[in-house]
DNA sequence: TTCGATTTGTTCGTATGTATT
DNA sequence: TAATACATACGAACAAATCGA
């Protein structure tokens, strides 16, 4: 059962094939975070491919932000606490259009069991253990961002309130370096409500007044969704950027 | 005054230099919008370079949707009319997230002068003459988004409102077809507000109701904007779909 | 239908340049 | 300085898709 031969990939060419190899061992953990892979050419070696084949290979991993190169030190697995991916993820500028490192705060956090929606989107099955928290973002002092997330117990086997509470960077920078789950794609669908009283008093806006909600699913590896976040976001006094057209070199 | 020695890319890789230089023969409109450019083999020769450093140039220009490849076939400068390039700029789901096409009416045309807000995002000078209108999508019979769009009457110096009105396909399509302008990149600002009066009616909601505001400048190659738009999206029905991490192959 | 010419796609190999340690 | 690793550039051969004779 060689997935170069079965898999899903039946007749692709070599360097998808060596990409997939290269994407198992990553969900295996061979390489963590940060971890540098071998050279090119002993990935040829071992894959018994030439040394161009390994890097088409690696190009991609790199275009999805799995892998970065970095000349004369060597290829390494994508880490989200550097500045490079810290704001992959992250969209909020102020009116001069910068992004700034917001502070975080935890507010509740609780477990339940996941509704027919939840596990649809989570791709869990019904009733199965979920953990839920809220965490407030601020942005030079303003609360800004109110999250809702919720997590598989299955794949965050300990986590707890303290372990949130006091981690030291970003939560996809938590689920990579302590539960070894990387992030690497989401989806987010975005639109205006109207804010609840509750939401409104966390974020200082008025009962009733517009905000915007971005349901967020994000994945790892093979769009295994891992992480399902609700956001409401005061845009009062910041936007939701998004560059069109800006996924490529240089 | 060639760039491959004084330009910008003073020391840039052979590759780099190729694709600026392709760039170039692009602006000058050497091949229009669905043509097919020389074959690599050609351009290698023009340019007296080897063929996989024409690739590698090609390689960014069609990550950047700039070009098309179709073996067998050529290289093809993209069209805005097809599917692959249709939505690229259009985000705008129902609830089953897929993507429709939208029926679009011109509603207003006019002739202003920027001020300078505007003369600093389009990059002209401050009383220069732009064009104006606005345009209602529907998705579904349902009035959805409400655009604003103004552009640079230089760019544009024939452009009227019949023309407007009776164009074929996208609005971008027009800019590249008839006026030789292809739009390659925007950047949008997303926020929540209330909706005044008059979008409220036109959109079908209540006055104060919450609203998707999106602010979009598009560019055209070498970052020079060419288009400022405001929309006004009612998000009662739809949503906007960001995709974070899916610029990349297959 | 078949065949051949053309064009892009894949794979290999080699040499050299540049950054890091 | 030397060794290592990625980056660039070249060339060759064959595969796969396309198109017209």
């Amino acid at each position: 059962m060689d997935p170069v031969v079965s898999g899903g990939l039946g007749q692709s060419p070599l360097y998808k094939i060596v990409k997939h190899r290269l994407l198992q061992r990553l969900t295996a953990g061979e390489w963590s975070s940060g971890e540098a892979l071998p050279s090119e050419a002993r990935l040829a070696k071992r894959f018994e491919v030439s040394i161009g084949t390994v890097r088409k290979a690696i190009d991609e991993l790199v275009a999805e932000k799995i892998l970065v190169r970095h000349q004369g030190k060597g290829t390494f697995v994508a880490v989200h606490n550097e500045d490079r991916t810290l704001y992959y993820f992250f969209h909020l500028v102020g009116p001069d259009g910068l992004k700034r490192f917001p502070t975080s705060e935890l507010l509740d956090f609780g477990r339940a069991r996941a509704d027919a929606g939840l596990a649809e989107r989570l791709g869990i099955s019904r009733g199965a253990p979920v953990l839920w928290f809220r965490n407030l973002l601020k942005l030079q002092e303003r609360p800004v961002v109110l999250d809702h997330i919720t997590v598989p117990q299955a794949l965050f086997p300990d986590l707890d309130e303290p372990t949130l509470r006091h981690r030291e960077s970003t939560i996809y920078a938590l689920y990579q370096s302590r539960y070894g789950i990387n992030v690497i794609r989401a989806q987010e669908r975005l639109r205006a409500r109207s804010c609840d009283g509750e939401a409104a008093s966390v974020l200082g806006l008025a009962p009733g007044a517009p905000i915007l909600e971005i349901h967020r699913v994000a994945y790892t590896f093979n769009d295994v969704p891992v992480e399902v976040r609700l956001s409401r976001v005061n845009t009062e006094h910041h936007d939701y950027l998004n560059d069109l057209g800006k996924g490529f070199p240089r």
